[in-house]
Formats: structure tokens, sequence, C-alpha cells
DNA sequence: CAAGAGATCATCT
DNA sequence: GATGATCTCTTGA
């Protein structure tokens, strides 16, 4: 089916945090405000994966701010870094168990029945190449944390629209801004689309 | 072009 | 009181 649109489900996030990070490469990130509905198909990822990883805000034990990673799995992960961003992730795998998939850069797409009406409203006029200005682009703050991408009326969900992205253009690489993390600071654990060129950093 | 600093605040010690 | 899963602007070679 060329025009299947489908929600993603609780069962795609519970999977290993970096299989679901590989998934989440060319599906659809859905932001709907009051009519207006805006999207990004998703280019890159990083996975946070368990308490054993240094990078992993939930490493430092269950807090009253981590605590959403020990949440099931499809539910959202916002929190304000820097006093002036905020970034997106979903909590992937079992209930108790922290991890997460941090959303860092979309790809900008025309949704076709607003464009069509002289509207604006389908294409995204702020940049999205990065984990702070995708918030920002899409009015994601924290009104979402703890709140599920799985549930019907969710105004922030996932789509999968049919496109797939082959192995082989999925480029691993260490994540950014956890230097701190020792020596998980140098893993794999970043995912984006090679030659896309919506990605933060290259 | 690369490198460095500042903005600004929720959260943790 | 310190720091960070960032971004933008300024400085200087």
């Amino acid at each position: 089916m060329k025009n299947d649109k489908s929600v993603l489900g609780r069962s795609f996030f519970e999977h290993k945090t970096v299989v679901v990070a590989q998934d989440l490469l060319g599906k659809f990130l859905v932001r709907k405000i009051g009519k207006n509905i805006i999207a990004g198909m998703v280019v890159e990822t990083e996975a946070y994966v368990g308490p054993h990883d240094l990078a992993c805000h939930a490493s430092k034990g269950k807090t009253e701010r981590t605590k959403v990673m020990f949440e099931s799995a499809g539910t959202w992960y916002v929190y304000m870094i820097y006093g002036m961003y905020h970034c997106l992730n979903i909590v992937t795998e079992d209930k108790d168990y922290p991890s997460a998939v941090l959303i860092r850069a979309l790809e900008p797409v025309v949704i076709p029945s607003l464009e069509r009406r002289g509207k604006r409203g389908g294409l995204l006029s702020e940049p999205t190449n990065g984990p702070g200005k995708l918030c920002r682009a899409l009015k994601i703050d924290k009104k979402f944390n703890c709140t599920s991408a799985v549930a019907k009326n969710s105004q922030l969900y996932f789509e999968d629209r049919g496109v797939k992205i082959s192995r082989n253009k999925i480029v691993k690489a260490k994540r950014i801004g956890v230097d701190y993390a020792g020596k998980w600071k140098d893993k794999p654990l970043r995912f984006y689309i090679r030659g896309n060129k919506f990605i933060s950093k290259t």
C-alpha cells in the first residue's frame, strides 16, 4: 500500500533501544497544534541504553527528573538543557528499565493537503537540524514530558509513511556532547541517514 | 574557517 | 553552588 500511513504503537518501542533508534530513521514525527499539523522525517537519533550507560541521565539513579525513563515504552521524555533548549526523547524497552532514544534532527516535510489550501502550516519555517532547534520548531516543551506518544488523541506521535531506509544508508557515530561519560562517550550509539542534508553535525 | 564564550534554569550535591 | 544529551554570536588567524 503506497499511501498507507500508520501511527506507531507501543510495540514499536518495546525493542532494544539501539534497534528502535535505527528503525525510527525514515519515520515521521507529527505534531498537532490546534487544526494545524506540522511534521518532519526523522533523520538522526541517539540511543541511551540503560543504567550502565554513563551518558544516560538515569545512570545516576532514579530521581524526580529521570523517573520518566523508567516508564513504559512510547512515553515522551522532554527536559530542558542549558536553560534555553528542550530535548525530545522517546522511552523504549521495558517498564522499569531506563532507556530512551533522543530525536536529534528532522527533515522538514510539506503536508500536501495543507499546502494546496495555500497555508504555510505544513511547512516548517524554522530549522530542525538539531535537538534544541527541532523542539523550538515544533513547539515542544515540558508539557509533553511524561505523556504518551502511543495514546489516541496524542498531539505528538510518529507515523510510518512507508519510507524504508536500507541498512547501508545508516551511519553509526559517537554521540555528541557527552564527553563526561567516560568510556561510554565514544560508543557508536548515534545513527543518521547517510548523505541527508539535515543532520545536526557531520 | 575554527575556537571560545555567553545565555539561562531545572536539577542535583 | 555547579553543571549540562545546545545554539548562536563574536573573535581572531
